[in-house]
RNA sequence: GGGCGCUUAGCUCAGUUGGUAGAGCAUCGCCCUUACAAGGCGAGGGUCACAAGUUCAAGUCUUGUAGCGCCCA
């Protein structure tokens, strides 16, 4: 084995190993009594794969080849959305760069070009998968525009059609006016903008009153349809059922009383525009109103107001609006204001409530069946707290958008004839049969919001509608791993729609990861400059590329130095190569419940070195054993007793903490196990024993079958290097080749539980731990031999001493450990307590008196705290009497041993400071 | 305005049904000891945001306050 762990290598040998050999398909364990089943939350085809990608996947990724471990038949079904504005947008952009639009290349041909360039662009994300080793199913990969999905598609929003769940409207809804399509609620972005409030003089018919209304949308005028103001304000009580002459245009509308009005606002006075305002449409409904478009879908005035409005984009008619309300003085004053404006998530251009025909799916009857799943826990969200979350938008959930005016993605399966009756079909020979011979029929030309095929995803992807064997043997899945981000856009649809097509949940559980931020705590966003590409941080990458890859293409000069400047800072020489192991080691570490995480380098720098320390481990081991036989029956030394134990609980930890989907503890846990445990102390007492003929055998065996264990039970978090590891293992115990992601995960085996060992060991422990601190405070070379006397043992710890003296010779590098009776006159010494027992290791010239003496006083200062503490507990009458037995004991025998040292302690100072 | 979180060592975070506050990183000593300097050994460092309550016992449970964050309207 090399000295040093190379990840490099590693990684590209057993990337193509597994797929080659198709150990990640969901054919293996077909006759294991449970199938598991995880459904990867399709990424956009055209993206790549970001740090919450990577992280999300990590955990997929350990839960899935855990449970192939475990025997199960294993499916992670990965695949790709068709994402429909984004991906439409960077084509458009692509023509655009040549001055042409969608249209002048027309629908057909576009749609090709949207294919060529998925065609071109759509490997990235799967290739970024394979280089963090995801072990998903890739002879299962689907697209959501696949032939069979988009069947599947079509079935749902027909028979939702036919049930009355699917209808056509024309309605209020979020506008895009650059993208000029529709966008549902949760597109929408509303941020605290600076705008205005204009206050405008509305004169009232007849009389030479005004009404001043305020309004952040002067232009909106146009398309008023009345003046609203509360029911109870009594300043305008008189003027309600009047009407007002509204301003540049030849309409009167009227003054109506509403209690939406809210009095205290403004001047209580509201204009009501029911064409461009959600809330203004509602009361428009209530008192109905004349509802005016007066937009066309570039937000320009349209030619309903007959003006000079007309052709004006909504922005400059706003100016002019204003310029002439003022000349007419009309406009009372401009008040600075603040704002939500609303933005569309992709466009970033200012969203009009619009009124359009759309179609929308009816979402209450179908949001109630997916409640009641999640509050019979049939659905359990993990953290459970994500619940609360989930049903405040179900309870308050609106009818759903589904059309979009765009041209990639699922058409509408909905044709018209001349007088607009509609024919919801699967094809147009079945419209044309259900219209009747002759009659034109035309398609919608819009089509379906991206999520309404991603909603089917856990079950089309299995084959539904066809009744499969996969759908059978996966369906339910088992969980689902996502972010809160999309609970709403797809997590609560996914389950409102397996109910209804299948009967049955779609996923059992559903796992929130955290949001991954940057080391200040900052979302991630390629606007900030900000972001991290997983793949730069298995590979690294020197600090110029970096600054490139940060600032390329930004739209501000300015950002780019603020960015650039930042960058240097944080990553003034670049990001070292980590490999994937490490990152994904850092992803399971990070994978605690709260809401998001701060990404620090230093953490995967420590898992890259606890990478190295394993692979070091394991070249150790591989050393010791070249060319040895193993006796796998051979007799075992307490020592190999104790970290066989050890293991056994370890293995019962990670159990636990797998099943809790605490990754974090799990990590924790085989961390400190091999670190720890493994490598500090087992590898360190092996080395004695191995010299030793006697307990040789065992040792080698023990060595080989814990590091075994020990690769297996990691290799869902770090699957490269304990595969390598695996390998070089098999090798040198002249074993077939085979591969560990297909090897049984370890149980448990409680046989090996042994309490004796550990306490055996443990005593050993305090012996070395006890010289070592000795030596370590009063600066005493590590590999200085000493001499040391031992007092005041019993019975067990002379045992022990005879059993161990070989080890902890070597171990602590002692040259004697003589025994001292009770009376016998110790040297003047340091001392360290193992129990009851006295280790001295005498000063002469080598330890300062004063320095021992300064020692000893802060050890019995701590142990008089202690004592204060313990003393104080068992004084206090209640404790004694409420307190559980066993706590009032441990709190005894915790004082008597705390005196016990004090007094050994006290005696050996006052010893010191006599000579 | 409604909802959900967070506040523990210099930094990033764990802390199970209440029972002596932990890790990694950073810091400070001593060591290139034949698996590992991407390392070994040792040390220092905390009024668990604040206040009150329940309890024999509170980082943990209850209520309130402050600061920060997210979601919804």
């Amino acid at each position: 084995m090399e000295k040093t762990y190379n990840p490099e290598q590693i990684e590209s040998k057993y990337r193509s190993l597994w797929e080659g050999e198709n150990l990640f398909s969901s054919d293996l364990n077909s006759t294991s009594p449970n199938a598991y089943c995880i459904m990867l939350p399709p990424p956009n085809v055209t993206g790549s794969l970001h740090m919450g990608h990577a992280f999300q996947h990590t955990i997929m990724d350990i839960l899935t080849r855990y449970h192939r471990g475990k025997g199960e038949q294993t499916l992670w079904q990965p695949g790709t959305d068709h994402a429909g504005i984004a991906t439409q947008m960077v084509v458009e952009r692509q023509l655009a760069a040549k001055d042409i639009t969608r249209h002048d290349v027309g629908r057909e041909k576009f749609i090709e070009k949207i294919w060529d360039w998925k065609e071109q662009s759509g490997g990235t994300i799967t290739s970024q998968m394979r280089r963090m080793g995801a072990s998903v199913d890739w002879e299962k990969e689907r697209f959501t525009m696949d032939d069979g999905l988009s069947n599947a598609v079509k079935k749902v929003f027909i028979q939702l059609h036919k049930e009355g769940l699917i209808y056509r409207g024309k309605r209020l809804v979020n506008w895009d006016p650059v993208l000029h399509t529709a966008v549902s609620d949760l597109e929408v972005i509303s941020t605290e903008e600076q705008g205005s409030l204009w206050h405008m003089r509305y004169p009232i018919t007849d009389t030479d009153e005004v009404m001043v209304v305020a309004t952040t949308r002067p232009e909106t005028m146009l398309g008023d349809s009345a003046v609203a103001v509360h029911p109870d304000d009594e300043r305008y009580a008189h003027l309600v059922g009047k009407t007002i002459n509204l301003p540049l245009t030849d309409r009167k509308i009227p003054i109506i009383a509403d209690d939406y009005v809210d009095m205290d606002f403004g001047t209580g006075c509201v204009k009501i525009t029911p064409a461009h305002d959600f809330n203004d449409y509602e009361m428009g409904q209530r008192h109905n109103l004349e509802v005016i478009n007066i937009l066309t879908d570039d937000a320009k005035i349209n030619d309903t107001v007959k003006s000079t409005y007309t052709g004006m984009d909504r922005f400059v008619a706003r100016k002019q609006i204003v310029k002439d309300l003022d000349e007419q003085g009309l406009l009372e004053k401009i008040d600075p204001h603040k704002l939500m404006v609303p933005r569309g998530d992709r466009s970033n251009a200012v969203i009009e409530p619009y009124l359009t025909d759309q179609w929308f799916v009816k979402v209450a009857p179908l949001a109630q069946p997916a409640i009641d799943a999640v509050k019979k826990g049939e659905i359990r969200f993990i953290p459970e707290n994500w619940d609360k979350t989930y049903y405040n938008w179900m309870e308050n959930i609106e009818d759903w958008c589904i059309s979009r005016q765009i041209w990639w993605g699922h058409r509408i399966p909905a044709w018209y004839d001349e007088n607009g009756n509609i024919f919801v079909a699967d094809s147009l020979e079945e419209a044309q049969k259900q219209a009747g011979e002759g009659v034109m029929l035309r398609q919608d030309e819009d089509v379906l919001d991206t999520w309404f095929s991603s909603a089917l995803w856990p079950f089309s992807t299995l084959g539904w509608p066809e009744k499969t064997p996969d759908l059978a043997r996966f369906y339910p899945t088992d969980v689902l791993v996502t972010g809160f981000d999309i609970i709403f856009f797809w997590v609560a649809r996914m389950i409102m729609f397996g109910l209804k097509f299948t009967g049955e949940v779609p996923f059992k559980d559903i796992y929130i990861t955290g949001l991954i931020k940057d080391g200040q705590g900052q979302k991630m966003s390629k606007s900030k400059g900000n972001v991290l590409d997983p793949i730069d941080l298995i590979d690294g990458i020197s600090l110029e590329d970096l600054l490139k890859k940060r600032t390329q293409g930004m739209m501000q000069p300015k950002m780019a130095e603020k960015i650039k400047k930042q960058t240097k800072k944080e990553f003034s020489d670049g990001i070292p190569a980590f490999g994937t192991d490490a990152l994904r080691f850092t992803f399971a570490a990070l994978a605690s419940f709260g809401r998001d995480i701060k990404f620090d380098l230093k953490r995967v720098e420590g898992y890259r070195n606890f990478c190295n320390k394993l692979w070091n481990a394991s070249r150790f081991v591989l050393m010791k054993l070249e060319g040895e036989t193993i006796d796998t029956n051979a007799k075992l030394s307490t020592a190999d007793e104790w970290i066989l134990s050890r293991l056994q609980g370890t293995k019962t930890k990670v159990e636990k903490h797998l099943k809790d989907y605490r990754l974090d503890l799990m990590s924790q846990e085989l961390y400190e196990f091999v670190w720890g445990d493994y490598c500090d102390w087992y590898l360190e007492l092996s080395k004695p024993l191995l010299a030793d003929e006697k307990t040789k055998a065992g040792t080698q065996a023990t060595l080989i079958k814990v590091l075994n264990e020990m690769v297996t039970l990691l290799h869902p978090i770090i699957p490269f290097i304990t595969e390598e590891i695996f390998e070089q293992c098999n090798t040198i115990l002249d074993k077939d080749n085979q591969s560990l992601i297909t090897q049984a995960y370890p149980q448990v085996e409680s046989q090996l539980i042994s309490e004796q060992s550990e306490m055996e060991i443990k005593w050993l422990q305090t012996f070395i731990l006890g010289i070592r601190q000795i030596r370590g405070e009063m600066n005493i070379p590590p590999n200085k031999p000493l001499n040391c006397f031992v007092q005041n043992f019993n019975k067990t710890d002379e045992v022990y001493l005879n059993k161990y003296i070989n080890i902890l010779n070597t171990l602590s590098k002692m040259a004697t450990i003589d025994k001292l009776a009770t009376n016998d006159e110790a040297p003047e010494s340091a001392t360290a307590l193992v129990g009851e027992m006295k280790i001295l290791i005498p000063l002469a010239g080598l330890i300062d008196k004063e320095q021992e003496a300064a020692r000893l006083n802060k050890e019995i200062e701590k142990l008089e705290k202690q004592k204060m503490v313990s003393e104080g507990k068992l004084n206090n009458k209640k404790f004694v009497s409420s307190a559980p037995e066993a706590i009032v004991n441990t709190e005894k025998e915790r004082l008597a041993s705390t005196e016990s040292a004090i007094t050994d302690l006290s005696e050996q100072l006052k010893k010191i400071g006599n000579l």
